[in-house]
DNA sequence: GGATTGATCTCGTAC
DNA sequence: GTACGAGGTCAATCC
């Protein structure tokens, strides 16, 4: 269990001792205080002063959250060093990165609250379901899902300077190449297909190539230019796909955890 | 400033009232907790027991962060509904979101550490410079910088289905479509630039279209596809283009937010 | 609403 | 390290 201190209006030197301490001992730092930010690195930002959550975990990353919205304001994704000094009437935490070199300062005025956790545990797997990998996967074992006929040959086919996702051949011998989208398809899918499509015709002058979409769905303009290039789409239901044939997929969590997902999915 | 409380290993049932009321006045909610996650919506996932950092923000957003990495293991960008609840030997806060739907549960085991934090106060500006927005006026405003004789007819100009970052006519009065990008360019900037250039085109069948990608670099595979195609790579320095122009940029922030950030880019 | 594009994108992975 | 593509991308903007 993690050993954990909070503080509520904490001066400034004092803050500044138990920040110390604690970016030391690599804890958790969570701190909602008063504060200004200044970014300098691959882009550069100012924040005026206001009451944010300022977090810092053991490996270094630093965020700066405001009280709306999903994304942190600042961050730093890795840190190779992390500076608390007092000056200038404010507590200056300043992370520096190399590599490309950016550095987030964060000017705290004031500490409403702190908390200081060490020893934080948490070494559980995180399990994705129905990623494109997933999907891709299963229409690979199961290409009668897009056509009957469909021979599959290769799975993350090196094309030119990208992968196709699946390439094969149709019942007439034709190549097939099909690009796996688990979200609607825009624009960029169509492109993305006819240039596989494109290198692997210019691999074998005069042979007919087709190319097919498959996805939930397809953006209206997107499905316009898939036509007109001469491509296919085919609708693709990934949580269908997946309660059919998830007994056949072998998933680093295991067996159970298919299960459990296959509950929320409503199958038997 | 913010009204807040703290608390230190709180048992389940009083984790319950706290957050109960807490959510119900929008408060800022910041727990250190055992917790469990299923994710159920876009994608699916679960996340076995652990450590971790839950927030809620008074706008309906959820996060929860593990102790190592910058981006949350799970989140809500946006909620319909958060709702907590005593079941099982856990408490569960349960976030819903529609369109689309996606439902993010919380299980958690045991509290270590909660602040509450209601009318957290941030009303300050966010100033971003040398985004590819300020980069391209620059450009617009002086697009010698790319080419002596350049005029340049439009910015952000609708073509086809996207937009031309900057477009121009040369000194000989052949168009110029100039793709700009703050960082290097990779193969898609080139296809991004290639397609405008080709609707361009299509729009003015026998008049030859030129393409300018204008970037601090570019890929090496980017260069090669981009000479095949016949268009152009111009090196573009955004940071010297900055301090050599600021003075003209009308920015949100005022004349003197800029002047903060010259003195960092280290101008006169 | 849908569609398009940028982002300090981040993150994984293959070469 | 570079390059490439996915992402529950998010967020802004234009239509």
């Amino acid at each position: 269990m993690a050993r954990v201190r909070l503080y509520s209006s904490l001066p400034l030197e004092a803050a500044h001792h138990v920040l110390s301490e604690a970016l030391s001992r690599r804890a958790m730092v969570v701190a909602l205080c008063r504060c200004r930010v200044q970014y300098e690195g691959r882009g550069s930002s100012r924040l005026g002063e206001g009451e944010r959550l300022l977090i810092v975990k053991p490996d270094g990353v630093v965020l700066v959250h405001r009280p709306r919205g999903h994304q942190p304001v600042n961050w730093q994704p890795e840190s190779r060093s992390i500076e608390v000094r007092l000056g200038g009437g404010s507590l200056l935490l300043r992370s520096v990165r190399e590599r490309p070199r950016e550095v987030l300062e964060v000017y705290i005025d004031s500490v409403e609250a702190l908390v200081v956790a060490e020893d934080v545990r948490d070494e559980a797997e995180f399990i994705e379901y129905l990623d494109e990998h997933e999907v891709r996967d299963i229409l690979a074992r199961h290409p009668e899902e897009l056509e009957e006929g469909l021979r599959v040959l290769r799975v993350e086919k090196p094309v030119g300077q990208g992968y196709v996702d699946i390439f094969c051949v149709d019942r007439e011998g034709r190549p097939v190449i099909v690009e796996v989208k688990r979200v609607t398809a825009g624009r960029e899918a169509v492109l993305q297909l006819k240039r596989y499509v494109d290198a692997v015709k210019s691999e074998n002058p005069g042979v007919e190539v087709r190319g097919i979409l498959a996805a939930p769905s397809i953006a209206k303009e997107a499905l316009i230019l898939l036509r007109s290039l001469g491509l296919e789409y085919r609708r693709i239901d990934p949580a269908k796909l997946y309660k059919r044939y998830r007994s056949e997929l072998r998933r680093r969590g295991g067996g159970s955890s298919a299960r459990s997902l296959l509950s929320f999915l409503g199958g038997g």
